[in-house]
DNA sequence: CGCAGAGTTGATACCAGTCAACAAAAGTGG
DNA sequence: CCACTTTTGTTGACTGGTATCAACTCTGCG
């Protein structure tokens, strides 16, 4: 899949200490000897295709995972079959949370491209948790964030037009980028118009019409996945429910 | 307001170990001398008049609570000041969670009518819960159950038309009112209209309408609050987008 | 080069939001 | 206890945003 094996292999060997991602994942807030005894208990290093899936709906809860890079979206089945989109999560991001509450997953988690990942073996974790208050409160912690990551989203579908759910899609998308290093102004999308409508709850047109206005409106550039952002500010208003100004409605008009 | 106060006292001065919501809460899974240490750091009997708040957005992440008898909303505000209804919550769950990310509140929880709330201390449970494993086991399947809630509440929300909504809704709350024990046939609904439509992404007129037309079609039965299941099943495939059969369109079309 | 998947654009229909008036219920104060 | 106000819920008419259906273009890839 990749001739660079051997300098991936060092990297990937990185334990939790090195990690780049130790302030947004579990480590966070524990050290030392702490660090180890977590460190030792996480699989690193297992390599996921796209279209592969984490783990399916109705498999047990055995691990959780983060994303170390790539990307993944969870889905839901509808009793149609439809697929339902309830996130996206990017590198640093827990996956798996959703078999929490019965110990079985009820979505599944699907890798948007090649992507590795961190698997961390459910039960081991939260038996050292005990031992480590400060993993346990970190843990907590990753747990409400990926709640508030929920709330975001609901907030993005209730009561808000296709425009708007747009706009705060990209503009949560360049935040997330921002926290990972990433550049938040120029990127490739990881998913499809069809995945973002089912995200945001619309036909799969309007997200690419929507798309399209942003453009006319010089907001930002669009070529398939690569995502420019040309004016920040405008995209939070247009977010937040403003109407885009004149200049961009005269353009539109002719 | 009720003249049983001596009798009320009785019952509010359960530990955890008598409550009936027991096999909801935080006790499940943990006994004997286990359950003592819960029940010490529990404040019990906390009560709340009707649109009183038990946090507010800012506040820092004191206590998490567990309605005991009542209802309660969660509400998030938009950037221009109006309420998103983010869940409500019945007797048995956990009210609170949503600072866990950061440790402030983001949304406001709202008593929907007078109740009464279980104050649970947050460091002190999660410092007991490093010493109780079952504790701690417990406390995260109570968390996963409120991610599952969140989830099928976007699940509401995407995709699915007016009706299907109102279904959806109404056959949740029935599920609920079973779980706690009272009749999932016939109940007081402890929201307005305008709460539902804040909830499900409506306009509250729309909600009328959707309750009404249930009734035409002899699904429920509607008296303002009060909503009586005439036809379960019905309702459920309603829930999933089946249209409503000929002869209501029939009736209807009169 | 040709194909399949992904994305764009256009025309049309319809669901649900909005505005508005009314009705019923629940408080409020004399 | 009744009149008054306020809140809550219902119903109707109209409009607009978005889904849907359909044709087309572009991109990457074998």
């Amino acid at each position: 899949m990749n001739d660079t094996a051997p300098l991936d292999l060092a990297r990937l060997r990185r334990s939790c200490s090195q990690c780049s991602l130790q302030q947004l994942c579990l480590p966070a807030g524990i050290s030392g000897p702490e660090l180890e005894r977590l460190d030792d208990i996480v699989r690193r290093r297992r390599t996921i295709g796209r279209g592969e899936r984490l783990f399916r709906i109705g498999d047990a809860l055995s691990s959780v995972y983060v994303a170390r890079d790539g990307a993944f979206k969870t889905v839901s089945l509808s009793e149609d079959g439809e697929e339902q989109v309830l996130g996206f999560h990017l590198a640093g991001e827990l996956i798996g949370l959703d078999a929490l509450g019965e110990g079985v997953h009820r979505c599944e988690a699907i890798a948007l491209g090649d992507a590795n990942v961190c698997e961390v073996p459910f039960d081991q974790l939260t038996d050292i948790a005990t031992q480590l208050p400060g993993l346990q409160h970190q843990l907590l912690r990753v747990i409400g964030h990926s709640l508030n990551r929920d709330h975001d989203h609901m907030g993005m579908l209730v009561r808000r037009q296709a425009n708007e759910r747009i706009a705060l899609f990209l503009h949560g998308l360049t935040e997330r980028f921002r926290q990972i290093g990433q550049s938040p102004i120029a990127f490739k999308l990881p998913m499809s118009r069809e995945d973002v409508a089912r995200y945001l709850g619309l036909a799969l047109e309007t997200v690419s019409r929507g798309f399209t206005r942003l453009q006319e409106d010089a907001v930002i550039s669009v070529h398939g996945r690569r995502v420019e952002i040309l004016n920040g500010e405008e995209l939070v208003r247009l977010a937040h429910g403003v109407e885009a100004d004149q200049t961009s409605r005269a353009r539109r008009a002719r």
